[in-house]
DNA sequence: TTGAAAGCGCTAACAG
DNA sequence: CTGTTAGCGCTTTCAA
C-alpha cells in the first residue's frame, strides 16, 4: 500500500516542541531577561555581543515568540476582530482588505468573521473574540445591527468602530456620505431629462438607503418635483433581489424611465431585467448603481455608478480603531466623500 | 464645546478588570479548579450545588474565560490562519466562507490576511501566525506558492492545507477537477462546431490553469484536432487582463471564434472587448469562464461558464484541517467536482 | 467531589 | 548593561 498518498497522521504528529526563551538563553549564555530584551527590541539596552549570541541562538534553534504568553501578561493581543453580515456583496471584502492591509501595516492581525447574514450569529462571534481578548472590533457593513452587539460588546467595554451605517449607540462609525451620494445619482439623472425615477434600495435597517433617499428628495425638490415622482422598491442588495425589484417597477402602469439602484449588484440584476423585458438601456431605461464594482466598466452597457471610498472606509475605520485602543479620543461619524461615475448606462457614450 | 460629538479617549479608556477565576471562585466559594471545571464543561464531576453558585457568579460578574492563558496551558488556540492572494477576485472570498462556516461550526476562529499578490507578505504573515500559535494553516488561491510558504512553515511543522491548486511539496491539496473543467468545456465549445478556439489562462504558476489546457488538449484530439487549433494568452484572473487578452486574441489574422478565459472575471472583460470591437456574443464571438459567480447569470448576455464548488473547496479545506490538528491522516489530493451551465454567452438561448 | 499548588512562556520591576 | 524574581489567568495533577 501506497503510503506517498496519504500526509499528517504520525508523521506530522510528533511536533518537535518549540524553542522557549529558556532554551534561547541557556544557549546564548544569558538570562531569559536579555533574551526578551532582544527579541522584544524596545531599545532597551544589550550589549551588541549578547544581542548577537542571542540572535545567533533563536535562528539556529527556530525560536518564535509566543505571543500568547506575551498577549497575557501585556493584555494586549495586538489582534482586531472584523465582523461582515455577507462575504458574496463585494462591497465587503473590500472593506476587508481595507482593514486588513492598514492592520497588517501596523502589527496587528485580523480575527475574521461572516454572519453570513444570520444576525444571531453575531452575539456568539463577539463572546467568542471576547474570550479571545482582541483589542477591538469593527463591524462592518450595513446589514449588520449594532445595537443587537451592545449587549455582548458592553460587558466588555470593548472598544469597537461601525463601518457602512452609523449606529444609535455608542459606537463611532465610519462612512460614505450617502446623503450626497443619492443627490449626485439623482441629480444626474434628472439633468438627463427624466421625471419619473424608479430606486431600488436596500433592507430598511440599512441606514445607507435612508441617507441616499433623503438625498435625493433634496434634488427632487430642487427640480421643483415632489417625492411622488420617484417609485420606491425595498430590496436586498443582491442581483436577484434587483432583477425582481426592477421587474415589479417596470409593470407599473406609468414604469420609471430611470432606475437608480442602491448598489451595483442590484444595478446590474436591473439591466438584466430590461433586456429581458425588450427594453434598451439606456434609451428606454436608464441604470445606475452605487459602489462602482470593478465589472461595472466591462459590463455593455458599461454601468454608470456612484464610487464608494470602499477601500478608504475599511482602512480609516482601522486607523479609529487603532486610536481608540490607544486611548484617544476619535470623531462619533466620519464621513468619507463618494464620486460620479458617468458611464453607458445612463448617457449611451 | 460639544463632547457628545466625541467618542472613546477617557470614557472608554478605563476598561473595568475583567473577572477571573479567582474572582468567580471567591464569589462562589470555591475554589478556581472547580470554576475551571465548571467553565470548561468536560464532565468532570461537580456537584450540582457548587455548579449552580458557579454559574450564578460567572454571569453576574460577567466573567468571560481568558482564551489567552487556557491556549498558553494546552498549546492549542483553537485558531486556524487563512492566506489568499486577493480578495478582489470572488473566488476567494468564496473559499474564505467555506472555511469560515466549517470554522464557526467546530469552534474555530480564522486568522485572515490577504498577501494583496505580494508574495513577499506571505513569510510575514506566517511568522505573525507562527507567534500567534494558530493550529493550522488553510493556503488558498492559485496564485499563492505553497513553496515559498515552505521556509516559514517548515520549521515550525505547522499543519496546512492548500486549496485552489495542487502542491509541489508536502502539503495536502483541496482542488476543483480542473482537467475535467478544461475538458467540459472544450467539448461543449467544439460541439458547438467551432474550431478556432482562443484560451486565456492564469499565470503560469497557477497549476489549475494548466491542468485545464491538459483537459482541453485530450478533447481536441478526440476531435481529430491538434493543439494549433488553440491560441492561448496568459493573462492574470481580472477582468482588465480578459480585455487586454481577448483584444490581443481577436486581431490575429485568422482570429479565434470562440474564447475561453480561465475565470468568469476574464471573461466579462473578454466579451466587454468583442462588444468594443463591433462583435456580437456568441453569434460573432462565444465567450465561456470558470467560477459560476453570481454575476454570470444576471449578464445579457448571461455567461456560460463551469461551475467550481468554490465554498466547498473552502470547507473541504477546514474540514481536513482539522483532521490534521488532530493527528489524523488525509489524503494527499482532494479534487471536487465540477459542473458545466450552459447559458447565452455561447449558445444564444 | 473538592482544594492546594505547580507551571504554561513571557515580560517588567527591581536590584546589582 | 544584566540577572533574579514574581506573576499574567488558566488548567491539571495530586492528595484529601
Amino acid at each position: 500500500m501506497e503510503t506517498t498518498a496519504v500526509a499528517g497522521g504520525d508523521d506530522l504528529g510528533e511536533r518537535p516542541r518549540q524553542a522557549t526563551v529558556r532554551d534561547v538563553a541557556r544557549e546564548a549564555n544569558v538570562s531569559t531577561a536579555t533574551v526578551s530584551r532582544v527579541t522584544s527590541n524596545k531599545g532597551y539596552p544589550v550589549s551588541a555581543a549578547a544581542r548577537a549570541r542571542v540572535l545567533e541562538a533563536v535562528s539556529r534553534l527556530g525560536y518564535s515568540p509566543n505571543d500568547l504568553a506575551r498577549s497575557l501578561l501585556q493584555e494586549r493581543t495586538f489582534t482586531v476582530g472584523v465582523v461582515v453580515p455577507d462575504l458574496s456583496n463585494p462591497h465587503h471584502p473590500d472593506i476587508v482588505r481595507g482593514v486588513e492591509e492598514t492592520a497588517a501595516a501596523n502589527g496587528y492581525s485580523v480575527q475574521f468573521c461572516s454572519t453570513d447574514n444570520e444576525p444571531d450569529r453575531l452575539a456568539s462571534y463577539l463572546d467568542q473574540m471576547a474570550s479571545k481578548r482582541v483589542d477591538g472590533i469593527i463591524l462592518a457593513g450595513g446589514g449588520l445591527d449594532p445595537d443587537r452587539a451592545l449587549g455582548a460588546i458592553g460587558p466588555f467595554r470593548m472598544r469597537t468602530i461601525v463601518v457602512g451605517r452609523y449606529s444609535n449607540s455608542v459606537f463611532p462609525s465610519v462612512e460614505s456620505d450617502n446623503r450626497a451620494a443619492g443627490q449626485l445619482a439623482t441629480r444626474h439623472i434628472l439633468e438627463l431629462g427624466h421625471r419619473r425615477l424608479g430606486a431600488i434600495t436596500g433592507p430598511a435597517t440599512a441606514t445607507a438607503s435612508a441617507d441616499r433617499l433623503a438625498g435625493a428628495l433634496e434634488v427632487l425638490k430642487e427640480f421643483g418635483l415632489t417625492s411622488r415622482a420617484t417609485s420606491v422598491v425595498e430590496s436586498d442588495f443582491s442581483a436577484e433581489g434587483g432583477y425582481a425589484a426592477a421587474k415589479k417597477l417596470l409593470k407599473r402602469k406609468s414604469p420609471p424611465t430611470a432606475i437608480i439602484a442602491s448598489n451595483d449588484a442590484m444595478a446590474i440584476g436591473a439591466m438584466a431585467a430590461a433586456a429581458d423585458m425588450g427594453l434598451g438601456v439606456p434609451n428606454d431605461l436608464a441604470v445606475m448603481g452605487y459602489d462602482d464594482i470593478v465589472t461595472a466598466r466591462f459590463l455593455r452597457p458599461s454601468l454608470t455608478t456612484i464610487a464608494l471610498p470602499t477601500h478608504e472606509m475599511g482602512s480609516t475605520a482601522m486607523s479609529l480603531l487603532m486610536q481608540l485602543i490607544d486611548g484617544e479620543a476619535v470623531p462619533q461619524r466620519t464621513i468619507l466623500g463618494v464620486d460620479l461615475v458617468v458611464r453607458q448606462s445612463t448617457t449611451g457614450r
